[in-house]
RNA sequence: GCGGAAUUGGUGAAGGGGUUAACACACCGGUUUGUGGAUCCGGCAUACAUGGGUUCGAAUCCCAUAUUCCGCCCCA
């Protein structure tokens, strides 16, 4: 039976999986010191979840929803993003409830999927990163969010990149700019692609999206949402801006900036990174926002709510080029190679004592001959071999050379207990 | 969803209708058998993405399908 992956999906090999661990456990650690705690929420939910958060009429919804009806008939959809399931997590699993300490801080490291053409970077199977926090409407939480998604990317080793800010004001705002752009395009709607004449009904901040030729002519002279925002929006995003400066954390305001997703009701974000010899054009690796009103959306609470997500695919585009630190195979610490009858049995034991130790090792299961054993050191990178004959065995002595420069130091096999120390003594 | 290009062994590839599919790297074995990364010798695709078709004959031509890559749309 001739085998082959699904169209989009990739294999992160034994070569690659290591330099994937690294990133995610420094992610991890960086999390937990600002005391976001993990959520794992299930991979595929209702279709109603995504759709109706998303915005029906989305892209991600329109055409990149990967979704199915099961063998119950239920509408199911694969995450396209993250946010959705923790939302629906933290009001299905009653996290609103007082004795859950507010903001309550989660992060997330999972499989996303949308149904879409695969390019380089671009997969129907990828995964996202993020981080969400819930229960509070101060901009000190849209500056914190912001500061970790900053601090992150420059811990990670992540350079040229560059935020981009812009705000969707409050409720009012965004129902007096819901209006400036409807009277706006309702006069011109014959002149409108087939694809906005659809989000004028829906959502006409879409349109401000549209790529459309026929469409473009219209948005440089469209309202912006910049001059519909009211004191209290105002004030709000100044606040934010104001002790980003403070910080010392230089951004970009792009009043053009409008994510893909319908959820957002305050400040958003975007990560862009310039790097010519990956993308082209700047690429957004992070991007986030608040999002006030979706877990009301889901018969939740009025809760206050802000977060990110990271692109990890592109992430570890960027950082093959800005960190090849992470990229490195380590290899292991001691081979032992062993040659004549009845050294095998010593050498696993020997194996096992290294291994209490914290020490990586191996030895050939295949018992080839010592030459071959050697490679086999020399491609796994071993820092030390360590030969064991019928000589060693009845001497009780271990043979122990450097790969690196060949130097050889002989031991004791009752010098295996204290192996750290004891391996110092191979000079220089 | 639209447009274009590609697909030969573990890898990089040559070959553009005629019958042992070149070469290189990697790998395996040997180089007198207990010490690696060198040299030399030998081995390594009944097979050219898959399925049809044209032909006396196809990796080479045609069609379909799959996948990958590039651009658009959009995004992560």
């Amino acid at each position: 039976m001739k085998v082959q992956k699904p169209k989009g999906t990739v294999d992160i090999l034994p070569d690659q999986s290591g330099s994937w661990e690294k990133v995610e456990q420094i992610l991890r650690d960086f999390f937990k010191q600002a005391n976001y705690r993990e959520i794992r929420t299930p991979s595929f939910e209702n279709y109603e979840v995504f759709s109706r958060s998303s915005g029906e009429t989305s892209d991600v919804v329109e055409k990149e929803m990967y979704d199915f009806n099961d063998k119950g008939g239920r509408h199911i959809a694969l995450r396209p993003e993250g946010t959705a399931g923790v939302v629906r997590a933290y009001v299905e699993d009653k996290l609103y409830a007082p004795e859950v300490v507010k903001p309550l801080n989660v992060y997330y490291i999972e499989s996303t999927f949308r149904y879409e053409r695969p390019q380089a970077g671009r997969q129907r199977e990828f995964h996202q990163i993020g981080i969400e926090s819930f229960g509070s409407d101060n901009p000190l939480a849209d500056v914190e969010t912001i500061v970790l998604a900053h601090d992150l990317l420059a811990k990670l080793g992540v350079k040229n990149y560059e935020l981009h800010l812009n705000t969707l004001g409050n409720e009012e705002v965004r129902q007096n700019y819901h209006d400036a752009l409807v009277n706006y395009f309702e006069p011109l709607r014959d002149q409108l692609s087939d694809d906005s004449k659809r989000r004028l009904e829906k959502n006409p901040l879409r349109i401000l999206d549209s790529k459309d030729e026929q469409d473009q002519q219209f948005l440089d002279d469209a309202p912006k949402i910049i001059d519909y925002l009211n004191d209290e929006a105002k004030e709000n995003f100044d606040k934010i801006l104001a002790m980003l400066n403070q910080l010392g954390i230089k951004y970009v305001i792009d009043n053009d900036l409008v994510r893909g997703l319908d959820y957002y009701t305050g400040v958003i974000f975007e990560f862009m990174v310039e790097d010519k010899s990956i993308w082209q054009s700047k690429s957004t690796i992070l991007g986030g926002g608040r999002y006030n009103h979706l877990v009301e959306e889901f018969d939740g609470p009025d809760t206050p709510a802000v977060g990110f997500g990271i692109g990890e695919e592109r992430l570890m585009l960027v950082l093959q080029k800005q960190n090849p630190a992470l990229f490195t195979d380590e290899g292991i610490d001691f081979f032992i190679t062993n040659i004549g009858e009845g050294t095998e049995i010593k050498t696993v034991e020997i194996a096992r004592a290294l291994r209490k130790q914290g020490f990586k090792v191996q030895y050939d299961v295949d018992q080839k001959k010592l030459k071959a054993q050697f490679k086999k050191a020399d491609r796994v990178h071993a820092k030390y071999v360590i030969t064991l004959g019928e000589k060693e065995v009845e001497n009780e002595t271990l043979n122990i050379k450097r790969l690196q420069d060949g130097k050889t130091l002989d031991l004791k096999f009752s010098d295996i207990e204290n192996m750290q120390e004891n391996i110092a003594k191979l000079k220089d």
